[in-house]
DNA sequence: CCCGATTGTGAAAGGTTTGTGAACGTCAGT
DNA sequence: ACTGACGTTCACAAACCTTTCACAATCGGG
């Protein structure tokens, strides 16, 4: 069977059980956004009396960095919430929902990530970062990099050419809730530029009074 | 204004046109693919009794590669015939729909598209500011900012014609409780002139005893 | 045409930001 | 408890920007 879909809240609603198991769904409900670890195939999270529930766990989800697509379950009364919030929710299905829409929707979500947002290997240049089995070569040559050193570069070579400050990085890369300081970073940049070898320092780029960029340094885009 | 919203058929329901029409939507409807030319927010596609029509201008839409993403209008009898298209469309709505439902899928609809597929740039005549990436260009050449450079740059080229006095830009690029000397931006300017080279130092124009202006006011041209 | 006000220019001082080496603490495995 | 690997922090040095100043050039009004 094929990866599970993440449910929010624990229990979920009845109806919702109801359509996923017709559905041959595989799916596990959770009551936080620390739980899952590892691959989904998207999430489900279903608004309740207290929308900031909800949110507050795509928000987490969104944190965490598993870039897991989020359909919402609203009804209409609290469709306004959505405003602004675009970035939590990849779909969205009015409650009461006729189980037909929801399976389209469901589909079409999973169709979305199985061809956008699924990048086994993230490649640049002559960087290569596989991200199932942690390892990452840079022109053929395996780089032996740390857990940390490894989130890091993978998160920046994601988007190359953004600018990251030192503090979105810590709390894409650390973790939101991380207390430390913003020098970490410059150190383990530091240590990755060694590691890429002076032929590939150049990749990470110092943006002065701002933050770090991964490639397209002095280019185009 | 906005670019304008697509939609297909022509003419299209009436329950659409006052949803369009409420919301403030620029729109314009048309009756094949081959008419849209330049830049869409998106596409607005009603399926009505025969199917084929609609996905027929979704598909050629496609394939003219203008990467319009669409919303579909679809009532619940033609649910399944969205099964295996999904490449044809971005997001779906049942038919009959609350406005505020609409309103809500064109809005993450737009919101999707400005920001995964649209770098957010600024650009007046020779010059593009990407902000994203802090990089700027001249006519293609790269421009090494330094921070300040890029600010006031950045500051200035977001309203073009509009004359700043020394003080409003301190205030505004420097930040409010900047105390310093209004000298300061006057070497800024400078250094810019100079990056932007001979050709374009005029970008950047002396308004005696008032401040600076970039581009050219409305008068010149 | 002259004079005062305003702006452009070059250079140097001063401050901020980043790179670097090393030390420290923690944790897991031995 | 020892060891080694790793992440974090610190102090210092180096690189780089920003600001300031004095002076030259320019503009506009009388």
């Amino acid at each position: 069977m094929s990866e599970p879909l993440l449910v929010y809240p624990d229990p979920p609603p009845p109806e919702l059980v109801r359509t996923l198991d017709l559905g041959g769904y595989n799916w596990k409900a959770v009551g936080n956004a620390q739980e899952p670890e590892g691959r989904w195939l998207g999430a489900v999270v279903a608004v309740n009396e207290n929308p900031e529930d909800a949110f507050g766990f795509c928000r987490a989800l969104n944190r965490r960095g598993l870039d897991i697509p989020v359909l919402l379950l609203v009804s209409g009364t609290h469709l306004d919430e959505l405003e602004m919030r675009d970035d939590l929710y990849a779909d969205f299905c009015l409650t009461p929902f006729h189980q037909r829409e929801l399976e389209a929707r469901l589909a079409h979500l999973v169709w979305r990530s199985g061809t956008t947002l699924r990048p086994e290997l993230i490649e640049y240049g002559p960087l290569v970062l596989n991200v199932e089995t942690y390892q990452a070569t840079i022109a053929g040559r395996p780089l032996d990099l740390t857990y940390m050193e490894y989130e890091l570069l993978k998160f920046l070579a994601s988007s190359p050419g953004k600018v990251f400050t030192r503090e979105t990085l810590l709390s894409r890369v650390w973790g939101y809730d991380y207390f430390g300081g913003a020098r970490t970073v410059d150190v383990h940049v530091r240590r990755l530029r060694a590691k890429l070898g002076e032929e590939h320092a150049g990749l990470i780029t110092t943006v002065r009074s701002v933050g770090y960029r991964f490639g397209l340094s002095r280019w185009e885009r």
